[in-house]
RNA sequence: GCGCCAGUAGCUCAGCUGGAUAGAGCGUCGGCCUCCGGAGCCGAAGGUCCCGCGUUCGAAUCGCGGCUGGCGCACCA
């Protein structure tokens, strides 16, 4: 039992003796040291229940408190009510041992019970290459997938391509207008295709390796040809990038395996299909949309399905692959398909909850390039590309770059400040940490799995600023079961950096080697190497022996 | 016009789902190198948490109404 379950427990039994129910008792950990180790709000809940003044109740519930012996040092009522404990010095220095016996898995937990989740995340479309904001996108995916592995869950990482319909005719037709070009024939890119250099070098890529097609006659073969090449790019870019995928979902997979036909069907079935200028409607204000959406265009625009119906077909196999949590990371420029994707699952009456698939939203970026905003438009061709990015910076000061932020803000990407790798980059202050404490046993000449914590007498670890990183170290699985939950990889970021500070100033001020606490204080050196490894790791940012 | 997101120190942002005196980095000012790495450490100044009303023991956090900025509101995806 940890101390908080020991503390729970105990104010749970000290409720009920002062007869009053509490099922939630919530701990935490006070900003102020002053305010103790844990602190507990019970009183201040309870008040109302029992009709009493807060303070009151708290000491009736102190009065009532049984405690295992050995855990507490003292108990105060501060404030308005609150209760607030300090750990016995012995409980304290307790969280070492289970930090360094647990390794690399410290920060672990099992929420999530092996049950499988699809994380959908970056899924450009095929006409250009990954541009900054994908960039976010797999930054972010990739580290909540891994924080809902790290927290117990079965995770498939997935990328959905959009390999079909109008946008992937548009690229075809503006590589064949250019493979035209290049022959003096009259040819011009089509109002809505795609201007960028990438174009004109994939037309000439094709004519190179097409001897029979040197005119783009064959645009089904130009199609083929260019969407195979940029997924090779993306592919390339995401490699470079550290993220790869389980699943590669192609929409046009869909239309093969007849997928978007039943789902079509399915709809008509349950009634909510109509048809109105010759288009085919799902009635999705009956679900509370604020207009009927098209699922099918009309005969003068093509008979096509619209995208709508192949985004349900898709989403709709997720759930029937088995997947009961399904998250989708996207830009907050789609944020309008949520609600679509949702009732169109709802229409189907097929028993997936409405609140299916869960979504991720992240706003923009804005990439700043000598003090000014870079236009980026991917028809126009103009902007950073993923790999270049990460050829630039570097591949952990982009991941941390784009992790550091809540991804509800809009993110302005420095590319001068991030290219600058001086002290002004945080990823650096946190990797610098792990070095310095992987330099304590490179100079003892240890190595640090080596280093245990049973014999060793860890209660004269009793500097404040010990306790406090130790505090720290104890708080990380908390920590990461948090920002799992609530889908914020950004809390790592920020807890990186406070223990970074609290190991950088406890290194400065405290020596290890030749001192008397020499043995301690290696096994706390060991722990907040281990700590600050797991958290970079998780995030897919290295944690380096030597800067 | 409707919807979503944001508004916190000069700048960039946290604020753990309603807690105690709102924090950190950068920048500014002032200190600290015989040392396990100074890419570091210590300190100071700096706030109308966009505005107003409300909810309650308590609001940056929740509700309502505004203001400002971003992004969406196709028979594009």
């Amino acid at each position: 039992m940890t101390p908080h379950e020991s503390l729970r427990a105990a104010l749970v039994q000290a409720a009920a003796r002062i007869g009053a129910s509490a099922a939630d008792v919530a701990l935490e950990r006070p900003r102020d040291a002053a305010h103790g180790d844990v602190a507990t709000n019970l009183a201040l809940l309870l008040a109302k229940q029992l009709g009493q003044k807060p303070r009151a109740v708290a000491e009736r519930l102190v009065a009532a408190l049984e405690l295992p012996a050995g855990l507490i040092r003292k108990t105060d009522i501060a404030g308005p009510g609150f209760i607030n404990f300090f750990l016995a010095d012995a409980q304290v220095v307790g969280a070492l041992p289970a930090i360094l016996a647990a390794g690399p898995d410290y920060g672990r937990s099992d929420a999530g019970h092996g049950a499988p989740v699809n994380v959908e995340f970056v899924s450009a479309n095929p006409t250009g290459p990954l541009h900054v904001g994908h960039g976010r996108q797999a930054a972010l995916g990739d580290a909540i997938a891994a924080l809902l592995e790290w927290t117990g869950w079965r995770v498939s990482r997935e990328f959905y391509y959009n390999d079909a319909g109008g946008q992937i005719m548009n690229l075809a037709l503006s590589v064949q207008a250019r493979v035209r070009q290049a022959r003096g024939l009259p040819a011009e890119i089509p109002e809505q295709g795609y201007q960028g250099d990438y174009i004109r070098e994939l037309a000439e890529r094709y004519v190179a390796e097409h001897p029979r097609d040197l005119e783009g006659a064959d645009v089904e073969a130009v199609r083929r040809f260019a969407v195979r090449e940029l997924r090779a790019e993306q592919d390339r870019d995401l490699q470079a990038f550290g993220v790869t995928f389980d699943v590669y979902y192609l929409e046009s997979s869909l239309y093969t395996d007849g997928k978007v036909d039943e789902t079509m069907r399915r709809l008509v079935a349950a009634g909510h299909v109509y048809e109105r200028d010759g288009a085919l409607w799902l009635k999705t204000t009956d679900f509370g949309d604020d207009k009927d959406r098209v699922m099918k265009k009309s005969a003068e625009k093509g008979s096509d399905y619209t995208y709508f119906v192949p985004d349900v077909a898709y989403h709709v196999t997720k759930w029937e692959r088995g997947f009961r949590h399904a998250i989708n990371v996207q830009g907050a420029d789609h944020h309008g398909t949520v609600a679509r994707v949702r009732i169109g699952l709802q229409a189907l009456e097929m028993g997936i909850p409405p609140e299916y698939p869960e979504y991720v939203l992240h706003q923009m970026v804005t990439v700043m390039r000598g003090g000014e905003a870079a236009k980026l438009s991917k028809r126009a061709g103009s902007y950073v590309t993923v790999g270049e990015l990460v050829e630039e910076v570097g591949r952990d000061a982009v991941r941390y770059f784009y992790l550091m932020r809540r991804g509800e803000t809009h993110f302005v990407f420095d590319v001068d400040l991030a290219k600058s790798q001086t002290d002004e980059n945080p990823v650096f202050y946190v990797q610098m940490a792990h070095a310095r404490m992987t330099g304590i046993f490179r100079v003892a000449g240890r190595d640090p799995a080596s280093v245990r914590a049973d014999g060793i007498d860890l209660t004269v670890l009793t500097q404040p600023e010990e306790a406090e990183l130790i505090k720290e170290l104890a708080d990380f699985p908390a920590m990461i079961a948090g920002a799992a939950a609530a889908r914020e990889p950004h809390r790592i970021t920020g807890y990186l950096e406070g223990l970074a500070r609290l190991a950088h100033a406890w290194y400065h001020k405290y020596r290890v080697l030749g001192e008397p606490e020499e043995a301690a204080r290696l096994v706390l050196a060991r722990a907040v190497r281990q700590v600050l490894a797991n958290g970079l790791t998780l995030l897919g940012i290295r944690a380096p022996d030597r800067m």
